[in-house]
DNA sequence: ACCTGAACACCGTTCAAGT
DNA sequence: ACCTGAACACCGTTCAAGT
């Protein structure tokens, strides 16, 4: 066959089949990846940077989403709640992804704006800026966190409920996995709200 | 050779060497492993479940040292606070390792046992049984999403200073990763602890 | 420029053979 | 019970050859 006159694939189809591969199998391989693509192993790296430059691909695909318009117009607690919700509906929507974005470092232009975006949001909340930087942490590990949490394998916690009574029994009010990592991301969310609004020095800004 | 009188490795060596492994290289393989142990690759299986068993073996060791003595006797926030940094120190101590673990089911019976035991300070503390195993989802998350955030890669936030001057200086004020990772694992345990008390119906307990 | 086939070094797992 | 060597199926990457 050697060079067809039109190439056969690009970078944007690479994306699209690697992340349904990782939707449904929960990993991908170059091989199954170039099979999915009906094309042989070596053409992909006439399109990408090997199996990382893959990841760094479907990275962006799925951040560009991360799009909130109005937070600017919102109070802090609004805005910054809207912000890290998006985020984590990103993340959620692929959970099989995660494990593989938090191997390689963040360079897309997208996620740095986004995290500008909380910094700008968290100063005019009225905090320090060395404590801002943490903030934009915290919030960044829980939202990992919680992604994770998303896609982790349905938990056999084979509970000993005699030795465990009380766990044994809250476990049962749980309903599947999926339900209870998304209920857990919002109760924590609002803890760290509350707890933030509680840490700031002045209430400098209300609304209603 | 075949069978020695005793045996040559044991699954305590096997974690050893794996954990001296990983933290040197960030992962581990069966035939680094077993070259590790001065052994054949096919050895290691007669003394653990293959890789996933390893690293099972590697969890339990390193969960292991997860012991908070007397949190019995402290108040709900004060033992809280104890557990959550033992776990967090526990797996900050071998931050390469975090990603490995994520990916496979606990079935540790430590792990339970800790679970079971912030499990029952919550519920001391006057938390219903549903949100306390939220409240169980939010630590887990938060502690790995900031175990995960000891070990990864060296931020490049090639971070344009005219277009963000203020996050660009609040970076700046930075020290380096593993400081940062530190102090906003703190910062956010404070905050999670402020929200929680804030979320409790009744001050049911109160310690000077 | 872009696809192919062959080649290389690496990986996890199994299993009969040996004591 | 426990180590070995050989075998298998899989993986990521490179590169000369072809158009």
């Amino acid at each position: 066959m050697a060079r067809p006159s039109s190439p056969l694939i690009t970078r944007e189809a690479i994306a699209e089949a690697a992340i349904g591969l990782i939707d449904r199998a929960g990993d991908f391989s170059m091989p199954k990846l170039a099979g999915a693509l009906g094309v042989r192993q070596s053409s992909l790296y006439n399109h990408v940077n090997g199996r990382e430059g893959v990841i760094e691909l479907v990275r962006t695909r799925c951040i560009e989403d991360l799009v909130v318009p109005n937070y600017r117009e919102l109070p802090w607690r609004e805005a910054l709640r809207a912000l890290i919700q998006a985020y984590w509906r990103s993340l959620a929507a692929h959970p099989n992804l995660v494990p593989l974005l938090i191997r390689q470092t963040v360079s897309s232009e997208v996620v740095i704006d986004y995290y500008a975006r909380i910094i700008e949001v968290l100063l005019r909340a009225g905090l320090g800026e060395e404590r801002a930087v943490h903030m934009l942490s915290v919030i960044d590990d829980f939202v990992l966190g919680a992604a994770l949490d998303v896609g982790s394998p349905e938990v056999a916690w084979s509970i000993n409920a005699e030795r465990y009574p009380r766990f044994a029994r809250a476990l049962q009010l749980m309903p599947n996995r999926e339900a209870r990592a998304s209920d857990a991301f919002g109760f924590g969310l609002d803890l760290i709200l509350d707890g933030l609004a509680r840490h700031l020095p002045a209430p400098s800004e209300r609304t209603h």
